[in-house]
DNA sequence: CGGGAACAGTCAGTGCGCTGACTATTCCCC
DNA sequence: GGGGAATAGTCAGCGCACTGACTGTTCCCG
């Protein structure tokens, strides 16, 4: 019976947290376009011309997953992707006029869904609560590269 | 120009948070067993011969997605299914002494797993996070079932 | 007792997210 | 200039997570 209590459980608690914004996000802003998808256009809204790779690290998506997200958003015509004509590799991407109308017409919706979102704290714990999660997510963030492992075996 | 910050958005700091976590877990847990899949195994360690459903309400997963969940473990041999003599729509469901040995094993290594997770905290400010998403999340999972629609068009 | 509502589980479809292997291009240094 | 390392993107494979439609079982009420 060496059972444990999950709410202690930073992990399990950010699957809920994540889900329950799923669920919000769904009724009250969008069931088309995704958070993910939201945060690619807003970074594209403020830097257009971004190449994929660096749209994926503001975002905070690898490569892969990058690609996913952009190839659909341009299939719906929102954005299009270039080559970059100086280096073959990259491909520049920017918002379709219809990407920037939809940016703004979500973009007034998030804002009321974070409202609601974070209703049940007072305006000091909410602040608390987004600078500590970012604390702890900027800190797991930095002990990726080290050369030497995590595992303490 | 009207790009946000996402570091202002819980969603999009729920999301890298989850991210960091699983991270952590792969590098310093498993990488075989996910957290969602411990999550089973631990509630099943503490009520066993639970049926499908309530499992997934007690980890917080739809009934699709206990379901594959529940397929994949029991695939390895971590867990039996039996239909409930008493009701033909159930399964109910039991750890193989591997499960319950698989159990045994990550317990430890998640304890560590969270304390480095937690460490740029302090041991205030981590009960405080924990606290905090809770509340966020219980709130929103109380806004699921009620029938008037949420979206204030 | 009979029939419809409620309930447990499955299945198909969509989308996110990761790793690891691969291709194509560019960069850099000898 | 030429060749190997680095870089951008793609692809295959796995797993989580949700919705909505479907099947089968049980429950409950008339």
């Amino acid at each position: 019976m060496a059972a444990v209590d999950l709410t202690s459980h930073p992990g399990h608690l950010a699957r809920r947290l994540q889900q329950a914004h799923h669920l919000l996000w769904n009724t009250m802003v969008s069931e088309e376009i995704t958070s993910s998808q939201f945060a690619v256009l807003n970074t594209l809204v403020a830097e257009p011309g971004l190449d994929q790779r660096t749209v994926g690290e503001r975002v905070g998506l690898d490569r892969s997953t990058i690609a996913e997200v952009i190839s659909r958003l341009g299939r719906r015509g929102l954005l299009d992707k270039v080559r970059d004509p100086r280096d073959g590799r990259r491909f520049l991407l920017r918002l379709t006029d219809d990407g920037v109308r939809t940016h703004r017409r979500l973009t007034v919706r998030t804002a009321r869904m974070n409202q609601v979102f974070l209703a049940p704290l007072s305006a000091e714990e909410q602040a608390q609560l987004l600078g500590l999660i970012q604390r702890v997510a900027d800190a797991a963030e930095g002990l990726r590269d080290p050369a030497e492992p995590l595992i303490t075996r």
